[in-house]
DNA sequence: TATAATTATATAGCGTGCTATATAATAGAG
DNA sequence: CTCTATTATATAGCACGCTATATAATTATA
């Protein structure tokens, strides 16, 4: 049971996802869906599609095709900006409001279930290579 | 620039299999359609599709698929087995077996691109961690 | 031996990521 | 002020995960 670091990251990300999907199912979401919910109650009536774009690294369509999903199920409305026609804002639904609690307990509980058994010194190391490992990538763009 | 450890998860892996990617598109494969063909290559002419779904941990539609895309662009062919009808066997093409190499070189770069910069030591608490997370995930099993 | 359960493969349909491309609005340059 | 470049959003189409379901072959049971 020993595989080259690449495998464990592509395992650990969609089991990771999979149960998350799992513990959203009852309230309709999926995981991608929930943390824009998250992102946008947390930054209330100010955000656009690209805001999104740029918090969570997606491009343009990957957003977009979340955000009409979100849309079809009465989670958010879009209404196009005053300032700039340009811009769509973002508004979270009563419907939604009413499940973040919910959401945000999920995405809790799994990063507890993620991490337990692990000591604490050995945590921050893990975190601080997971970083370097991240900026490795982003091809040392600081 | 401090997250969730998912969110971590999810972006090197995101960025992971974009790099793979982008190496292997001149040869025309992706990242799961390499590691498949690198895998019957180290098991010639003795795997059918549940081994390659056993293997990778993958659903039989997802190993179907890709290896549909295989197959339409000649890198493997499926047999009908002799013993029990039930199996395909899965055999590489002249094509496939001039680029494992290729796709070895690719698959070793960016492992070895991943890790730059981090000390032996870190290196094995973080292996270490990545399985214990790995395990945590798994429910529990073993 | 005939029927039921299991096994391997295949298909339909979906969500989330991507690239390439289009359209409309705004900002900037001449 | 007009033309060009940039910006925000949208659409088409693809790969790869998934679940649910179907089909065919084999194995086990009655």
């Amino acid at each position: 049971m020993d595989r080259h670091i690449g495998f464990y990251f592509k395992k650990i990300f969609q089991i990771m996802e999979k149960n998350m999907n799992k513990k959203l199912e009852k309230i309709d979401l999926t995981n991608s869906q929930a943390s824009i919910l998250i992102y946008l109650y947390k930054n209330k009536e100010i955000v656009n599609q690209r805001d999104i774009e740029r918090k969570f690294e997606l491009t343009n369509p990957t957003v977009n095709g979340i955000l009409n999903r979100l849309e079809n199920k009465d989670f958010i409305r879009r209404t196009v900006s005053l300032k700039d026609a340009r811009n769509k804002e973002i508004h979270l639904t009563e419907k939604s409001i009413s499940l973040i609690n919910e959401m945000r307990k999920e995405a809790k509980q799994l990063e507890k279930e993620l991490i337990a058994g692990i000591s604490k010194e050995d945590l921050n190391i893990f975190k601080e290579v997971l970083k370097k490992v991240f900026n490795n990538l982003q091809g040392g763009i600081k």
